[in-house]
DNA sequence: CACATTAACGAAAACGGTTTCGTGTTAATA
DNA sequence: TATTAACACGAAACCGTTTTCGTTAATGTG
């Protein structure tokens, strides 16, 4: 087992100091090129490579960004993902991921592990438990250690720091507003309850495009679930009483299943009811009809908020200014829609 | 902003050395119980909490581990991280998760940085491009500087080291075997071409089952895709010439599309064709119809990753002892076969 | 030849902990 | 009273780097 090489190695071994190898390998001038060369040819056979640990302690900079989400198995998460890693990548970063599971505790518990210096910074997106709790002194004691903290998606506006979201009430105003241009009556909407802040705008959303259309929010025509949990019985109900005749989910499982649900029961997607989902993933797009969807852009989502995130850490500036960046959703047309 | 408290801090503010501030952080019977009390007592006023970079430097563990993976927007995958995420959290160890794009380079790279230190083991999947180069030289080297690793799913023989599969081979063979037992005459295989570990295996599956029942392999019936990527017109001109009854795909996203463009072809599914995919993710259970698929159980796949990584990160033990941990793969049944 | 300068390198502190090995004080023992 | 053991604590090494600040010897200058 070949281990690894130190620079007190190299220095023995060559009888020279320890600085003069570390500075012959940053190829300082005052190291003589003899020397500089004897120490990098030796440096390069044996393969050294410095400790990052080390350099770490050093600099204080990890060069890892710790990301909390609450689920990984979950398309939209895993686009954000995908997106952060490639610009933190590309930067020379590690990516360190950790589950909340949707748990406030596991938040918690997450981040302070990570907080002690094993990351530069996070990225995350808010457990239900924790916007249930409606809790945030976890991330504020982060921001006020001086750690660079980006919120997406699942945001607060209890928490000073950078946000990157999608504008939720355009999205589902576009949505509702593609519905009623379809001559739809009875537009219906599935979401979470209250406490999810993406829900929240979600229906302000689905308001106000009714209210445009003269129409006035009816308690009837909207269901909402108490957690994530896909609850057959009660979106069959819903569909069998309100009996809605154009449909907005905050979510793709939601949405998919109603869609499901609603053929199930005998009606024609998109002739009798058409579905809009949001979210925009594989579901919608391999779904039988495909599910007309908001699209979230998770990956220039997760590409921003690492942007975002790398210029705080790298940034002198001790600049407290904060931006939330919006991004525009987009409504993809597909067939549980009339086009 | 406050910053961080050191165990200096708490020592000149004390008037202790730094010494006993640890020892009595760490309850030691070395230190008097007033000192004791007084030292707790402040370091939990000002929330002291050890900084993780300088114990990993001093113990030369990090409590992280590193997983490679070719991509992340991928059911299984996914599935696999939580499964690892699980059993890593729960023995205190953070998961730092890399993506190697399905790209041999990549993978190297992203092996390298991590392999200075940052980590304490692997547990990894080989990207394609590494299978299709078959080069393992970066994997060798991890294995010889004595840093642990697992392989999953896309593993090699050509790296001695601990693996965790399910097996392709008896996953295949039970779906060929249940088309055939449903009295399909002409079963088909999508697939990918033969340097993927995985997809060789299945390959084998397919004809063991083939033989079985008395038919020979027929390499029309097979398709064989260049790369992951969905080729729409090539799935379709091999049903419309291959003319299959029965069908199996090595991944979900090539099954479900069969699925459709057989459907578009005017094929009625299960009664002209049934079909059978590999992974059973989301897909597979909204697709219309829903898919027979072969489960690959990620979940457990990736927390028995972690334990045989995590006993080879904490034993003590130098046994060059290598073991496959092979998961038997599960048919579920739907609606795309006759039940 | 005396002095200043420069080149080339090493010693040591620092990052933030852990741990071994003293050391001074007090109390118990012979 | 002299010896010893226990107690309570501090000094210092160490993990692997980086970096500042000497220090030495050779060279150049007047």
């Amino acid at each position: 087992m070949k281990q690894k090489i130190t620079l007190k190695h190299i220095a023995k071994e060559l009888n020279v100091s320890i600085s003069t190898v570390s500075k012959a390998l940053k190829n300082s001038e005052e190291i003589s090129r003899d020397t500089k060369e004897k120490i990098q040819a030796f440096a390069r056979l044996y393969n050294y490579k410095p400790n990052n640990i080390a350099i770490s302690l050093k600099n204080k900079r990890t060069k890892n960004i710790g990301v909390v989400i609450p689920d990984i198995v979950h398309h939209f998460f895993t686009t954000v993902i995908r997106g952060i890693e490639q610009f933190a990548n590309q930067k020379g970063y590690n990516v360190i991921v950790c589950l909340s599971d949707e748990s406030f505790d596991k938040e918690v518990i997450n981040m302070e592990m990570l907080a002690n210096g094993s990351i530069d910074g996070f990225i995350m997106s808010l457990s239900s438990g924790t916007q249930r709790k409606n809790d945030y002194e976890h991330l504020q004691q982060v921001v006020e250690q001086g750690i660079p903290l980006v919120l997406f998606d699942r945001v607060t506006d209890q928490v000073d720091c950078d946000k990157v979201v999608i504008d939720d009430q355009l999205g589902a105003y576009k949505a509702v507003k593609k519905l009623l241009e379809e001559g739809r009556k009875r537009v219906g909407l599935v979401t979470t309850e209250d406490y999810l802040s993406v829900s929240n705008k979600r229906n302000l959303g689905y308001e106000k495009a009714l209210m445009e259309f003269g129409l006035t929010y009816d308690e009837e025509l909207v269901l909402k679930l108490p957690s994530m949990e896909v609850d057959h019985q009660r979106i069959a109900d819903f569909l069998a009483n309100a009996a809605p005749d154009g449909l907005l989910s905050v979510n793709e499982i939601f949405g998919i299943n109603a869609l499901r649900i609603a053929r199930d029961q005998g009606k024609r997607v998109p002739e009798d009811i058409s579905v809009i989902g949001f979210t925009d993933g594989l579901l919608s797009q391999y779904a039988n009809p495909t599910m007309t969807a908001i699209r979230q852009h998770g990956e220039e989502m997760g590409r921003e908020s690492a942007r975002m995130l790398i210029e705080k850490v790298e940034g002198q500036s001790e600049s407290e200014s904060f931006v939330t960046k919006i991004l525009e959703p987009t409504l993809i047309e597909r067939e549980s829609t009339i086009n």
